[in-house]
DNA sequence: TATGAATGAGTCTTCATTCAT
DNA sequence: CATGAATGAAGACTCATTCAT
């Protein structure tokens, strides 16, 4: 009677696909590469041979993770390059990806490794978010935002390093301050304020801007008053709420 | 028939350490944390019961190997401390650090692990290291060659971040470069050269300074003119060989 | 749109259990009976379960498929009786069942297997085959072709034994001569020509007539010059073949 | 303190290792090459990883199973030749194989199996074997008692078919009475004794003349009476048994 | 009724650890 | 003390069977 019944048994099969991939997606992680797919299987809910089905290997299944982890990097980097100017927008990207990788070593290094991998997805996978971060740091280049001697290379190494500083340190705000202080080692030599110490300043590297209700990314708006919330209804709803 | 052979067990069994510690630390090195005890024992040229007696378990051995490579950066911080300007020995510490680091990936996430060690050995070697790095930090900044708004923590947090950026790098000498860029944001502001962009420096940042006949660490030597030599005998063996 | 729907299901049902047997009897010869089911299913063109619904467990399913085999034996004895006299058919039938079981290492393996079957549909197969498989020999003893100390159990034996030498001989051909040498050792000796060593005598042991056209099976015709077609249209049809 | 205490270690791996080997041995020969590791370590009385350690893989255990049994043969071959004359050697070893063989079926299917084995132990065993058939075939013909027109790769397939028949047939008696009259096939048609029915003839092909007190094999003894013991001390504990 | 997803027991293999020699 | 063989608990993966859709 629904739209699709026939979908009915691969609903839930893409339901399990889903739960599994988020399992792994944390067991990972949280353990790191080498957790039993038994773990994940019971995280999941699932037996081992469900995770089998839809996964058949476990390099397999940690290729998934790192292709869906990569997929949702190179779309934020899609929504930052088209919502601010070209210098925040790098910075703003890089923050979110040392943000996201820290605590998922594992990433990090399947990302750096020099060793190809079996399987040519996640190679795909790496090649766009490697061109979405070229593209960025291009355009703030041009933009005079970065200094013009560091590769996509550099950026990659210093990032991957970033999400170590941050995850190293005791202090998770401490290890923020640093990974800023780190990357602002990519800004243009002329834009290094001279004088004033380094301080913990929120407005240079600021986060993507979000629905103060309910936390969805808000579309770029250039000109005007930045909006505050994603659309009436959660304009509505905060109003209501703090009423 | 040797002299004492009622030593010669312990003599044996002190050799038998060594290669092991050696063997483990080179395994741990090349292959990560999981490298079988069998190739380790292979390595060293031993038994596994050998590797055993020495260390009654294998985390007890991966300590070993941490005690040692920390230990050794301690003795290196001391050296560094004796000889150079403040300064430049905070520095080339780090640089020392960072090189002896990456491609140690285990033992940098060994340390930062906030889970405490089962072991109270490894602990206070990280305290020694810590208290090291301390001091070093300290006279450096009383020295005015490093911004004072950065504790040891933030240091130890950067560095472990250098050597996965090193590490990350496709090209060894790029990474090179960008750890050089990631260090020097902890010099003090009024230290950053305005004007003239990031360029590869290898005077800011040098290693420390060694024999350049046998490669041994020079000794401490605050005034004069820096030795180039351990010794006559370097001095003369390279004078033959270059005439 | 069909005739009869409601008879779908049905007429369904019978068109799978055939797809199943086929394939599953296909995939046994050539794989052996540890194929699993799910390749069986693939071949089959269905779902696993619907290999289930008709046969509700593997043992069962590979019963089916040696019932198959089994009682097309069957009607191929009753076939050479009809059609040669008693020796030529019993020896053209243990040709055949070589023939057909060469490459069925598992129905020879199950045929000969002392442990009982849980299913009774198996063992009336058996017995079956056992049945026709004496008769033959017992009209071929009577007629003086076979000699009169072996019995049903040796015949099957033997059997079973040739179709392991042709499959067992590197050359097929080679394996069909020694196959026929063996067969030849239940001629009666009155019958075994002396003095002219063993050569490859095709019309010793031949094969069931066929059709030369369309290789039908050719009915019984005692007497009378022997058919070479199964009917006009065939006969026409090769004449103009080689016109 | 005996002539080996340093072999002392070893002994027990080599006790350890033979009986793996005869517990897979046996194993194999009782359920097929699927038995699991399990049932043949339980067989052995060792755990797990005693068998791998032993034979690092199943492939390779099965491998060893069938290179000792075929040595064996290779090695009764041997002696066979050694004894009596050619055309009773030859068959003699073709009885003593076709025994040995029956129940064996994983061991002749992997020796006519067409596929090359990944390790090249069992394909050097396999072609001692053939070569030591091929030179009691050719011995057997040159002396007249073998029909010259099959070759050896005739003799091994119909060795192995008998091995089938003496396992398919349902009484053991019979089983051996149509392997018999089956060999009986490669004898030369002149030796084939005319008018006389194919009888039981236990003297046609005897087996391997054995030490009548301890089974030992006799050494060949061309004239004179035949040994009944294989030596005195046999000889004497039989008198004393027997007075 | 057909489908194919889910299950979980069982298999091979590895390896940290113990122990007999 | 050194050795390396033995152990057995896991882990990855398979597949016959069941069951929801």
């Amino acid at each position: 009677m629904t739209a699709a019944p026939q979908d009915a048994g691969r609903a839930d099969a893409r339901r399990n696909r889903r739960k599994v991939l988020a399992a792994a997606s944390q067991a990972f992680d949280e353990h790191g590469p080498d957790v039993s797919l038994g773990v994940i299987a019971h995280q999941a809910g699932v037996g081992a041979g469900t995770v089998y089905r839809h996964f058949p290997s476990k390099e397999i299944l940690l290729e998934a993770v790192l292709v869906q982890q990569l997929d949702d990097l190179v779309e934020a980097a899609r929504q930052w390059a088209a919502r601010v100017d070209p210098a925040a927008a790098f910075f703003g990207f890089l923050l979110e990806v040392v943000d996201k990788s820290r605590g998922r070593k594992h990433a990090c290094d399947a990302l750096t490794t020099q060793t190809s991998w079996p399987r040519p997805s996640l190679a795909a996978s790496a090649r766009r978010f490697r061109q979405a971060l070229d593209e960025l740091l291009r355009a703030a280049q041009r933009a005079g935002g970065v200094r013009t001697d560091v590769s996509t290379d550099d950026v990659t190494a210093l990032t991957v390093g970033c999400a170590t500083i941050w995850a190293a340190h005791r202090d998770p705000n401490g290890g923020a301050r640093m990974v800023r202080l780190a990357l602002e080692s990519l800004r243009a030599p002329s834009n290094v304020t001279q004088g004033r110490g380094f301080r913990d300043t929120p407005g240079t590297l600021h986060a993507m801007p979000r629905c103060e209700e309910c936390g969805a990314r808000l579309e770029a708006r250039s000109t005007g008053r930045p909006a505050r919330y994603c659309g009436a209804t959660c304009r509505q709803r905060a109003h209501r709420r703090l009423s």
